[in-house]
Parts: C-alpha cells; sequence; structure tokens
DNA sequence: CATTGGCTTTATAGCTATAAAAGTGCAAAA
DNA sequence: TTTTGCACTTTTATAGCTATAAAGCCAATG
C-alpha cells in the first residue's frame, strides 16, 4: 500500500484526535465526513483509513465503514512508541539544521537539492513553509536566505514580549466577545490536560496544547490581524521548542493559569482576565518559558 | 536590449530613490554599491544602469561609472507619465481581480493559468508572494483559498487598532535605542516630501513613505517580531490602499506628525513619542485613513 | 586601488511528456 | 437513504532538457 503525503497526514491527525478523545471509541468513521471536515476529497482519506486499519487503529466492516475499536489504548500505546523514534520530516530536519548551524546563510536550491537529494518541488515547498513560517526568504537574485531570527535564545524573550503587547490588548479591542462554547470547550482541554499523564502524551500535541489556548481566546477579539500575528510568532516559537526539552511541571503551572483566565471570562470579567493574561505571559518570560534549551549553547549568555 | 524581471526591478528602485531624493543629484552610483545593498550581484545591476542611461536618467563617464545629472526633474516628469500608463503587474491584477469578486475563493492552479495565460512557475510564484502576504492559502488537497481577509474597508480599522497595540508599546521596549543616524535620516526624508510637489509623486511612493517611516521607527526597538508583524499588515494595507484614490491633503498632515515624533526622539523623549505615536495612528484611524474607498460600495456601511 | 567592462560559470525558469495523487460520479450494499 | 467501493477525470508532481538570467572572475582603466 502506497501512502501520499496527504493521507498519511490525515491519519496523522485522526490518531491525535482518537487519542485526544475528540473521536470516541466505538464510532463511526465515516469517509465523507472526515473528507468534508478538513476539505479534502474521499480519495486520500480511504487511503488514511486503510492504513489505520491495517495497524488496527481501525476495524473494518465490509460496506459499512470504519470504526473504533473499544479496547484501543495499548494500540495507541504502540502507535506512540512508534511516533517518538520516527525521523523528523524535511521541513524540520532543515530547520533543524539551521539552528544547529550545519547550513549557511544563504544557500541555492541546487544545493538544498543535493544536501538533501530532495526534488525540485521538494526544496520549493519546503522553502516556501519556512518563508512562510519567516525564518528564510527569496534573495532578489538566485538563492535563499536564512534569517537568524528563530536561532537565539533572545528570540524567545523577544516572542513573549510581542504577544505580551498583543495578547492582553486584544481581549480589551470592543469587538471582544464572549463565545461561551468557545470557553467551554477550551476549559474541557485544559481540564482533560490536567487529568491525563502528561508523560504518555507527544511533545507536539503538549506545545500545541498551548498554542491553541491562546490563538482561540485571541480569536475572540474579532481582529483576524492579531489572531495571525500571534499564531506567526507560535509557529517559530514551536520550531525552536521542538528541539527542545520539555519541563511537564511548569506545564502543570501553564495549565492552571490557562483555568483561571477562563473562568475570569466566564464571569464575563475582561479586564481581569487581560490582567490575568499579562501575569500569565510575564511569568512564562520570566521563567525563561517551559524548555530547557539544548542547543546554541556556545552562544553568549 | 533586454532587461529581464530583476534588472528592472533594480531599476524601478533605483529611479524611486533617485526621486525620493535617497540618491542625491551629481551623486555617483557605482554598480558594485548597488548590487551590495541589494544583495545582488553586478550583472542585473549593470543592465538596470544601461536602461537608465538609455533614457536619459543618467549620465555615463566611460569607465568611471554612471552619475545622477545635475537637471534630472524634467526627465523624472516624464518618466513619471510613462509610470502612470503601465499596465499593473501580475501580482497587482490578481490581488485586484480577487478584491473586485472577479475570482472565486477556490481555484486551481490550472484554472490561474488559463485565465491569466501565466506559466506554472509564475502561477506558483504569485501565490507564494500571496500566502506570503496573507491573503492566500494552499487547500490541503488540490487547489488554493483566497482569504476575505484583505477585503472589506472593516480590515482596515481592524490593521489601525492592531498597529496601535503594537507600535507604542514597541517604542516602550527596553531595547529601544534612539540611533540619530536613523532619525536624521528620517527627518530628512519627511522634510523632503513636505518640499516636493505631491501630485507629482507616483501613489506607490507616497504610500511607502508612510509605511518606512513606522517601519525604521519599530525596527529602532530592537525586537524583530515588532517589525516583522508591522511589515505584514503594511503589506496588506498597501493591497488595499492600490486600489484607492489617496487624499494628497492628509499626507501633509501625516508628514508633520511624523516630524513631531522625530523632534520628541530627538531629544530623547521616548514615553512622549510612544504617545504621539498613539495619537497620530487614532487620528489615521477615525479619518478611515488617507485614501477614499473605490470598491465594496455594495459592502454594508 | 577601487571600479568598470567583458567573459565564463553556475543557477534558475520554461517547456514537454509522463507518473502519481486527488477529485468526482455512480452502482451496489447495508 | 446513506455510505462504501470502484472506475474514471482532473490536477499536480517529477524528470530531463534548453534557454536565459545571475553570479563570479579577471584584465583594463581612471
Amino acid at each position: 500500500m502506497r501512502s501520499s503525503e496527504l493521507s498519511s497526514r490525515i491519519s496523522q491527525q485522526l490518531i491525535q484526535e482518537i487519542a485526544s478523545g475528540a473521536i470516541a471509541a466505538g464510532q463511526h468513521v465515516g469517509a465523507q465526513q472526515v473528507a468534508d471536515r478538513y476539505g479534502v476529497s474521499r480519495t486520500p482519506v480511504r487511503e488514511a483509513l486503510n492504513t489505520l486499519e491495517a495497524r488496527g487503529l481501525l476495524s473494518r466492516q465490509a460496506n459499512r465503514g470504519y470504526f473504533v475499536p473499544e479496547n484501543i489504548s495499548d494500540t495507541l500505546e504502540q502507535w506512540l512508541e512508534d511516533q517518538h523514534n520516527k525521523v523528523a520530516d524535511p521541513y524540520q530536519q532543515l530547520a533543524n539544521d539551521w539552528l544547529v548551524n550545519q547550513i549557511p546563510e544563504e544557500v541555492t536550491e541546487q544545493f538544498l537539492r543535493q544536501k538533501y537529494g530532495w526534488t525540485k518541488t521538494k526544496v520549493n515547498e519546503i522553502l516556501v513553509r519556512a518563508t512562510r513560517e519567516g525564518w528564510a526568504e527569496r534573495k532578489e537574485g538566485y538563492g535563499w536566505r536564512f534569517l537568524p531570527v528563530a536561532k537565539t535564545p533572545e528570540s524567545f524573550d523577544q516572542i513573549y514580549r510581542f504577544r505580551l503587547s498583543i495578547e492582553p490588548t486584544a481581549m480589551m479591542e470592543p469587538t471582544f466577545t464572549l463565545n461561551r462554547k468557545v470557553l467551554t470547550e477550551q476549559r474541557r482541554l485544559q481540564e482533560h490536560m490536567l487529568e491525563t499523564d502528561l508523560g504518555s502524551m507527544l511533545d507536539e500535541t503538549l506545545l500545541a496544547n498551548g498554542s491553541i489556548f491562546h490563538e482561540e481566546i485571541i480569536k475572540l477579539s474579532g481582529n483576524p490581524f492579531f489572531l495571525i500575528a500571534l499564531q506567526r510568532v507560535n509557529r517559530m516559537r514551536r520550531l525552536m521548542e521542538y528541539r527542545a526539552k520539555i519541563d511537564r511541571e511548569r506545564l502543570v503551572v501553564q495549565c492552571t493559569e490557562h483555568l483561571e483566565i477562563l473562568e475570569l471570562l466566564e464571569k464575563g470579567d475582561v479586564v481581569d482576565a487581560s490582567y490575568k493574561m499579562r501575569q500569565h505571559l510575564s511569568g512564562a518570560l520570566k521563567r525563561k518559558s517551559p524548555i530547557a534549551w539544548s542547543w546554541a549553547s556556545d552562544s553568549d549568555t
């Protein structure tokens, strides 16, 4: 069974959803339904469902479709193991090599094709993504330039300072609306985090949780430019965090503070919520983030 | 004489610099120097210089290089005439068609290739740029999606609200440094604007002037994330302004306020400068920007 | 001694054919 | 009636070749 990039992305997401409890055990997983949700056609979805069945993460009933098995936790554990040992995708590989100074600041596409054995399209695709995430840019003529913006621990502080300037003010926007549904859902997710054994979760999942919370809150401002700006710095932050060890103790504090902010918002106390958000971010800034630096040890401290 | 895309971009920029006074009359324009400044090789620069000489915008002395003629204003006038009648570049064409609802929200690359007669690479290049500027994104599977974020007058207000939240605070960053050289240069540019006949300048030049001032100031914060965020919304703003008529009266007020901010900064009074910046932006927000909307008249007012 | 001008090398854009992946419609099964 | 399974269409990716653009080099010039 071949599996294209898209279909494997879909299986990843499906597993995440099953693992996080968004899709319950015993539930029917329809191809059309999934396709609609992700905005793609049924073809790659069916491939993904096939793959997951082959790995025992879904059971299949002829002509009736796929279902989430009742006893899935063991299989999920196994899958998590596999994930931990998985090779990084090309994008992460390039990002990593840049962060640890394995590639020069300016490169030609040719250089990357040779070094990594990528096709012309793949090189382009990856560089486009890096451009979008803000750490690469096309040179005027031939070649590309990588930006040092994501390389240093200082960037981390700068990102927090930036967030400190947009997140609390976004909550004070005149168009800010208290969407109960969003608040309830976020409360559910944060509480779920606190209840779950953090040790068993993938780093990516943990990091994503924090980002999603803040992005959902800033989304309530009704001003998309705040959201876009936050997403942008979050993506860059994750790029760096990807390389670092996560302090899971710190995450508990983080979730607790998130819940406190939610509580204030649920009471309709936006001003205090905004203030608490400021404190929350300041705290993260002071503590130098919930991660420990594993690279850039050669930089000036 | 053939002239590649890059070399014509360079000539455009050079003319802008000459017109805006950044390169003074009589000054020597070295190929190497220009190449270094733009980060390209001398080849396209030489092409550009050649073109400009052919049009009489530069004079050439054999083996000594190119110089800005003393009496250049007439030639510049002529060139400005030509520019006004120039066809829009493909990117602006697509942006325009999207803004005036001439293309659907979701398209395939094929569709664009047919509609505009672009090559595969060109389509890709333009979509990448649109992605970077924030109003297009790749769909999961095949196809692209255009985002409505840049389409409405409301976006304009939202951009100003966003700037209101980052620009004054950026000036209060602990790493903010008063770079005299930058301040002097900006003062020079703003004063030059006020002295020049605004009617004779290209819209792009006028719009660029405002953006550059704010970007240079925010750059002084020492936190690149503020700059990146501002550049991003400015690009989108310009996309919209490109379609609208500029109120040149308003620009005089703008320049004056810019000079007031500079004055405070030169005195080292950062707090008041930050406050003035806030006022400056609020003013623009209230006055609904120095442009008049020429499209989207069908939207809810 | 930096800078230009001409020339060589290298890199990317454009094109074509082909492979692969995603999208789509319809009959068959539950 | 809904959903799967399958055949078929459309769209995009890949590869290799050619043309052209950009980069890099070096001698000549002021």
